[in-house]
DNA sequence: AGACTGAGTTCGAAATCCGAACTCAGTAGT
DNA sequence: ACTACTGAGTTCGGATTTCGAACTCAGTCT
């Protein structure tokens, strides 16, 4: 029998990833945080790097500003412009684009790339990987339970 | 000066990730996969479930499994159902999705959760973190260069 | 004056999303 | 034999999003 009773109605609060993606889900969101890690910060230069549609990164911008993952900052008066930095929050999903990298260039066919992710100080690729506290080790995604809420694998 | 020429057009090949958020970048692509680490496989389940429109569910569902992330295997006969199960590809996800989960967690607003992300030997609360094996050490994202294709931070 | 820059808006066409209702094969109950 | 039900979809029309291309607007440069 399968658990039928979990229940995410549309109408619920939902937990918090669901909320998570209605911002950050999309083709586009994590592309911007990721340029933004990149030191992309202007406008016309998101919109060059992706190609992204010039609308759609206006609202984009906006949804992630009011998310608290970028911030508007103006950088100069004379004509008053702005550009978009990352915040902490939009510094923390790092890990997550990160997991997301490397997925791709594992599993991802057409996966030309020749991206490297290194450990910044001695410049040796990274692992990414869990780290329990009280048993000193690390571990990968098969030890993890209960993903998300109500959480029974 | 900022780079422009990184360059991303929009006929490129693409990065990995670029082409990686084209299938599981929408808002219910990784919802799908939470939804498989819980144990969700059948058709009506994943509806119920996450309340998403059954014509959006078969299309999303068969981009995925296009894509190795679930596979449609048939369960029964008599009358022939089949159900969607993660593939190895798709349980590679989890890294990812923890991470955003952790994130939500941390800064999400109305972040009701109750989820609890924990080593299943131990049952302690996990940490999310990068491993370097020439350093023997883990550390956070501040330290991480690098994201993404030709990553000049 | 004329061209350029940066950060957007406005436009109409095309693609996606949605909920509700329908299909289709087989099973279970009366 | 008739009815109801199950599971995995498909079909429908309408609402929403996305797109590219062209436009705006303030200020600067030549």
């Amino acid at each position: 029998m399968y658990l039928r009773g979990v229940m995410n109605q549309q109408g619920q609060p939902g937990s918090a990833i669901e909320e998570t993606l209605r911002v950050v889900g999309d083709r586009w969101s994590i592309l911007l945080v990721r340029a933004g890690l990149r030191g992309i910060r202007r406008f016309d230069d998101f919109c060059d790097d992706l190609g992204i549609a010039r609308p759609v990164l206006t609202e984009r911008l906006r949804r992630l500003v009011k998310f608290g993952i970028f911030e508007r900052v103006k950088y100069q008066d004379k004509p008053v412009r702005y550009e978009y930095r990352l915040t902490e929050a939009g510094l923390a999903l790092s890990p997550a684009l990160v997991a997301l990298v490397r997925w791709s260039e594992e599993y991802s066919q057409e996966a030309t790339s020749e991206t490297t992710l290194v450990h910044a100080p001695c410049g040796t690729e990274l692992e990414q990987a869990f780290w329990c506290r009280s048993c000193q080790t690390t571990f990968g995604p098969h030890a993890v339970k209960g993903v998300g809420v109500n959480g029974e694998s």
